[in-house]
Order: C-alpha cells, then sequence, then structure tokens
DNA sequence: GTGCTTGCAAATTCTTTGCAACTTT
DNA sequence: AAAGTTGCAAAGAATTTGCAAGCAC
C-alpha cells in the first residue's frame, strides 16, 4: 500500500533523473521505490533483497549503480553507521564536537553549545529516547583555503 | 616531536587498558602514539602505513584489534565518511536533521532548530569555512521501548 | 539509431578468523 | 606459569570494473 507521500516522491526523483540526462528504467524504478517508502535506513544488500521481492533477476551492481547517482542527485544521503565506519579519531570527554576539513582531514573538537540539552527533548517529541548522538561539521581548514587560492 | 598533551593521552591511554585487564605491548603502544598524535581521523590502513614506519614487522590485523579494544573504552570515535558509509536514507531538502532508532532502524528527520546558523560561526572561529555538517541523534524508537519492557 | 543501462563474471579491496609462537603480568 | 597478544595465512564480505546484450529516448 502506497502513501501519497512516496508516490510524490517516486515522481520528483524521476524528474530529477531525467532532467540530468538518466533514464528512467524499470530496475531504477524499482530501486527508486524502495528508497522512497522506505522508514529506516538500508545498506545496498538489503536494497538488493527488497528489489528481488519484485524483480527477481535484478542485479546487485544495479543497486550500487543507482544508489551513486541517486547521491550525485542528492536524492539519498549516507547515514552515519558505527559499524561500517572505519574511520577513526581520538574520543573527546563530554560535551565536545568534530570539525573536519574536508580535504586535508585536518581536525579540532569544538564545546558542545548546551545543544545536548535540546536533543533529549527533540528525540521526545517523536517518542523516542535518546541514547547518543553524532554531530560534524566539514570544511575547509585555514591551510586548504589558502592552497585553493593560490591554485 | 611529541607534545605535552598527546603524552599525557598516551599515558591516560596506556592506564586504561591495564585497568581493563588489556595489556600494554610495544605493538600497540605503537598504535596509541599514531592515534594520539595525530590531527585527523585515520582508516586502518593509514595507521598500518604509519605503524609500519616505525615497527615493520607490525601486522594489520593488529591495528583492527587495537582499534577494536581502543573503542570499546571508548579511546577513539568512529568518524562519519561518506565515502564509507553505504547506509543510505532518502534525504530532505534544508534544514533537517535524522533521529534514528538503534534497534530497529526507524528514522524521522526534524527540524533543524536554526543550529545551522551558529555552525558557521563555530568554524570560523578556527578559521575553517564550512561547507556541510551532519548530525543524526540515535536512541529507541516507541516501539522497541515497549519491547524491551516485554522482555 | 544512438547512447545510456543492465546483469554476468571476474577482479579488487577490505575485514575477520584460526592457529601456533611469543609476551606481558 | 597463565593468559592475553602477535603475525601469518586463509577465508569471507563487500565493492568495483569490463563487456556484450538490451532498452529508453
Amino acid at each position: 500500500m502506497r502513501n501519497h507521500k512516496s508516490k510524490k516522491i517516486m515522481q520528483e526523483w524521476e524528474d530529477r533523473l531525467s532532467d540530468h540526462g538518466y533514464r528512467v528504467t524499470s530496475p531504477r524504478r524499482v530501486i527508486l521505490d524502495i528508497l522512497a517508502e522506505s522508514c529506516r535506513p538500508l545498506t545496498p544488500l538489503e536494497v538488493y533483497d527488497r528489489a528481488r521481492e519484485k524483480s527477481p533477476k535484478i542485479g546487485l551492481v544495479t543497486i550500487y549503480r543507482t544508489i551513486e547517482k541517486m547521491e550525485e542527485l542528492h536524492l539519498i544521503d549516507r547515514v552515519h553507521d558505527h559499524s561500517q565506519c572505519q574511520t577513526v579519531f581520538r574520543a573527546t570527554h563530554g560535551h565536545q564536537h568534530l570539525l573536519i576539513c574536508s580535504d586535508c582531514g585536518l581536525s579540532a573538537y569544538f564545546d558542545g553549545l548546551e545543544m545536548e540539552d535540546q536533543f533529549e527533548g527533540i528525540g521526545q517529541s517523536y517518542g523516542f529516547q535518546v541514547t547518543g548522538h553524532w554531530l560534524q561539521l566539514n570544511g575547509v581548514c585555514p591551510d586548504c583555503q589558502k592552497q585553493s587560492r593560490n591554485a
């Protein structure tokens, strides 16, 4: 049973693919549909399993390639999952968050801004019991800004 | 040239390992040292390369196993890296952030709280030009709370 | 018809596991 | 001496690439 909202998203997504010169094929529609409807983040393998129920001949490679394009068009986001992310940095105690240079990776911690207090309340308004969070800012550090100016 | 701060961290980390019944071995010291000193997040392979410079016989497996224990003791965090995280969820437009159930994955977006305005200022105080951010709250959704109560 | 897309098979890369030898406590 | 740890080799996963056939526009 498809709801209105995901129908609308589907249309929007298909248009976006077309507008960028990508083709709306039937395997792609299956994948778009799964991602539009899902109320939880999915891995490529999970998308693959669901896709095969609707279209048994679909290949895993198509999942990867479609996800790639969807991300390029900002239709989907990659969610932070501890068990997948192998990149590590020393932890701090308590209320600090990370600022990371997207060019060179240089990182610094900054203080929590009393945001954490808000987090619990936000969770509660959705009935969630908040147990943790992850906040990071991505940007360009002073050195990399200089270099791009000189380039 | 080691600075005071990373020396202090090293001591703290070694103590923490000992306190938990883990042994402070020389390969581990090399790895701890690299992670204490690094001013950017590192992948296991990057740690491995740096470790071999100091201790050529060290094995990649040791890196993985040491990172595992360090994470368990909360000495390091896993940083969100788009190129590694394959778990995807539909994107929203604009100022929304994600709330994710750590049990079942159920997710919801919540509004941005005008936090984004602060982000730029925070970045500037470190000389960074902020280009993006990732904020997600982890918690337990209503249904999963019920289930754990019944269990 | 043109050019993007698909699915297969194969190659690559990354991560985990089993085990005998070795260290730390 | 006991128990945790190491590195090797091998197994297992996950992701990417090459290519001929197929499909959308």
